[in-house]
DNA sequence: AATTTTAATGGTAATCATTATCATTAAGGG
DNA sequence: CCCTTAATGATAATGATTACCATTAAAATT
């Protein structure tokens, strides 16, 4: 894997953010320092990082997926009204449910439910 | 909520499944039995039936959802090359971790990796 | 430091799972 | 049996993501 401007300015951009952008979101940040990048480079960048593991693809209910960073792992809560983010800072021991035989690389916690928020417009 | 016999019959159908079916498997059984089914009914009737709780949407690292019962809460494992879901039987206590403040609808649990079949072919 | 190799990029077209639209149908309550 | 309206079937539209390809630039080699 090459060191490029382009793949160094979206992991550091994404290791350091605790929005959860959107790809998206990541080109818009890029476009401000590299003015030219490709929507199809932030993509392959993202791609390419979450196999890694570097980074972590967070899959959304309407099918625009999130990224995260990777240290500090947490689960999340996911409100499948407005589709805010929030992180959970309690950790959880997986050792005792993670499968054996095979190479796990990563794994994700996601709880789902109705958001304070959206509970109170609901009424 | 109506009790149509589309809806009936996808409930059914996802719900007795262990092979965590797509849209398209669910159509394709439907039409066994209800030939002029739409696709859109399919999947018209997977949201509703997700967003009840009475079945579970998968999101899959290629973008084509699953679904699975609800029945027998489980972790699952995605291979992150051939993309094949396996359950895993044991259960976690998320009483600990799981937020305050929000209504809970649903959790998932999913590790991701590669399975043993994918590693022997990696050689 | 010049050359070579080739992975990565920019620009853009194509893909395709999913959703929106709308006229029609059929639950199910009164 | 009607009436309301949620649900359906058929199909068009959407839009996030991927594929393509000529060009560029890492980084290894000379």
């Amino acid at each position: 894997m090459r060191e490029t401007r382009q793949m160094k300015l979206i992991l550091n951009y994404v290791d350091n953010s605790y929005d959860h952008p959107t790809a998206m979101e990541v080109y818009e940040f890029c476009k401000k320092s590299v003015s030219n990048i490709s929507l199809a480079t932030v993509y392959r960048n993202l791609n390419k990082l979450s196999s890694l593991g570097l980074i972590k693809q967070i899959k959304m209910p309407n099918n625009i997926d999130r990224f995260d960073h990777v240290h500090d792992e947490h689960p999340h809560f996911i409100c499948i009204e407005c589709g805010e983010i929030t992180d959970l800072d309690k950790s959880l021991d997986v050792s005792k449910i993670a499968p054996k035989n095979v190479k796990i690389t990563t794994y994700e916690i996601n709880f789902k439910g109705v958001c304070e928020k959206c509970q109170r417009k609901g009424e």
